[in-house]
RNA sequence: GGUCCUGUGGCCGAGCGGUUAGGCAGAGCUCUGCAAAAGCUCCUACAGCGGUUCAAAUCCGCUCGGGACCUCCA
């Protein structure tokens, strides 16, 4: 579409041009939760972001498939590969089996991403259902002598890869300089060097979730998951993977080393990376404690927050930063989106509603063009979202009989404003489904015919009462120069 | 200690060499019985100090803040 797609590519440090290896085609793989706890906001907003590039491509005409994992086996908790992998720690703690605990938190994730408006990913793998790829794998990158195995565990070997490759390149860090910055080996390490990370680790007798491989029971490391289904399903080197910038460092940067080691071939070409959601200007993370999860956000139980939020006012609010930047949580920025996203929402409405003229006082085509410009520049969001604004001043200005509006501009700004908010935004209208009722229109018919006669008597203490009263319960009346509306607040 | 990012008006947040970003809040006006909504107008900022340039929020240097990663985390 008019113009080329430009995107962020961590590899490279600046913006590229988007050249699919298959023309209209994109294969994206995005790094899921780990599903041993609910969701937080934080992970959230990645998804989120995501889903936005996913909807963008769609929107482009790119046939995209999709992928997001879902981690539920392994996952250590330190760094020492040692210790019980994440679920089996849940599953003691809540007396559970391990699996219940991955279908517990796995359709939690689900329903999150569901209130989100969220587009489910074409293909959701889990680590667990591929077991086997994750072994041959392993395998193969033995024989090329990039691994070893220890007792039962398989290490990778970083210090030989580095010497065929840049081990640190998404982090633009030499291998020296990682080193300094990782402890000594204690005396009890069974690696052979101090940056070495397991592939496969040896199951422990109290180990819940094991699988036997070839060199015994065991489960497997974090990062080979990633790259064994990436591969499977976009082919040893695809278009774009994504992720939280928290997994650069360390997540990506095996995963490159493990397709490469394994494959001889660089994974990826174009790697975009999320920034974080920070709460008072620190990163909202589980180990600080300071995460809300998006259902006290949607009901306000929570000691940081005023008031709830919807699910969309939240999504819009995450839309007006772009993806790359931190975006900052508070009440009042939140309160904005809200009314801001409300805005948006009720100039869209009167979108059916305008009447159209011989010509326009506004150019529509070239508002239309800076859409998507804004998102051709590695899908930058807010100034879309300021764009549609400069949308809806005109609808209500043509509202208003304050503009004019041809009958193919008018389309053309209906199409714009429906496929811009709904389509790539991922917005949609939050009218409460009461508002549907045929017997509460019925009710808010007679009440508003009463209120009609009163102020036409100019009892206007009566109106104002029947007005007062309803907005009690969330009923806005108000009137215009072509009669009174009413709507229902969420 | 190492690798980076960042500091924009009351708040959030784009821009990254020459334009009013935008939203929210605030003030005034128009419309209205009032209210709400909407429109118009106003509030015109870029941490500090130097430098480059015809021109800097935008590039360079220094200073002072804030943050991330290097250990599990989206």
């Amino acid at each position: 579409m008019q113009n080329e797609l430009t995107l962020y590519n961590t590899l490279s440090r600046s913006k590229e041009k988007f050249t699919p290896i298959n023309s209209g085609m994109a294969g994206m793989y995005v790094c899921g939760p780990t599903v041993y706890s609910d969701v937080h906001l934080g992970n959230c907003r990645t998804f989120i972001s995501f889903d936005l590039i996913y909807r963008y491509l769609l929107h482009l005409g790119f046939k995209v498939r999709y992928v997001r994992n879902i981690t539920d086996a392994g996952h250590l908790e330190g760094d020492r590969d040692e210790g019980d992998d994440k679920f089996t720690k849940k599953a003691k703690l809540e007396q559970l089996e391990p699996m219940e605990i991955v279908q517990k938190y796995t359709l939690g994730f689900h329903d999150v991403m569901r209130e989100f408006n969220a587009l489910p990913p074409s293909i959701e793998p889990t680590a667990t259902g591929h077991i086997c790829e994750q072994i041959e794998m392993i395998k193969e990158i033995i024989a090329n002598g990039y691994a070893y195995e220890k007792n039962g565990t398989v290490y990778f070997d970083v210090e030989k890869y580095n010497k065929e490759f840049s081990y640190g390149q998404l982090t633009n860090r030499k291998l020296e300089e990682l080193l300094e910055g990782t402890r000594e080996l204690g005396g009890q390490d069974e690696k052979n060097g101090r940056l070495d990370f397991a592939l496969w680790i040896v199951a422990k007798p109290e180990t819940l979730m094991k699988w036997l491989s070839p060199w015994g029971w065991g489960f497997p490391g974090w990062h080979i998951e990633c790259s064994a289904m990436s591969s499977k399903y976009l082919g040893d080197t695809f278009d774009i993977h994504g992720g939280g910038m928290d997994l650069q460092a360390t997540h990506h940067t095996n995963e490159i080393a493990q397709s490469q080691a394994c494959n001889h071939k660089a994974p990826v070409n174009y790697w975009m990376h999320t920034n974080m959601l920070t709460v008072n200007g620190v990163r909202m993370s589980k180990s600080a404690g300071n995460g809300f999860l998006p259902g006290e956000l949607f009901t306000g139980n929570h000691a940081l927050l005023e008031k709830g939020y919807s699910p969309m006012a939240v999504r819009f609010f995450m839309m007006q930063t772009h993806y790359r930047s931190t975006l900052d949580f508070s009440n009042e920025a939140l309160q904005a989106s809200e009314k801001g996203y409300a805005r948006l929402m009720n100039a869209i409405k009167l979108l059916d509603k305008l009447k159209t003229a011989d010509t326009s006082t506004s150019n529509i085509a070239d508002l239309k063009q800076k859409c998507y410009d804004a998102m051709n520049d590695d899908f930058n969001a807010p100034v879309l979202v300021a764009n549609l604004f400069e949308g809806a001043r005109i609808i209500n200005s043509v509202n208003d009989s304050k503009e004019t509006i041809t009958a193919d501009d008018l389309a053309t700004l209906k199409s714009m404003m429906h496929s811009f908010v709904f389509d790539v935004l991922g917005l949609k209208s939050e009218q409460s489904n009461s508002g549907n009722d045929t017997a509460l229109k019925g009710v808010m018919e007679v009440i508003l015919d009463i209120r009609k006669d009163a102020k036409e008597r100019k009892d206007f203490a009566a109106s104002d009462k029947l007005r007062n009263d309803l907005a009690k319960y969330k009923i806005t009346i108000k009137d215009t120069k072509d009669g009174v509306t009413w709507s229902i607040e969420e």
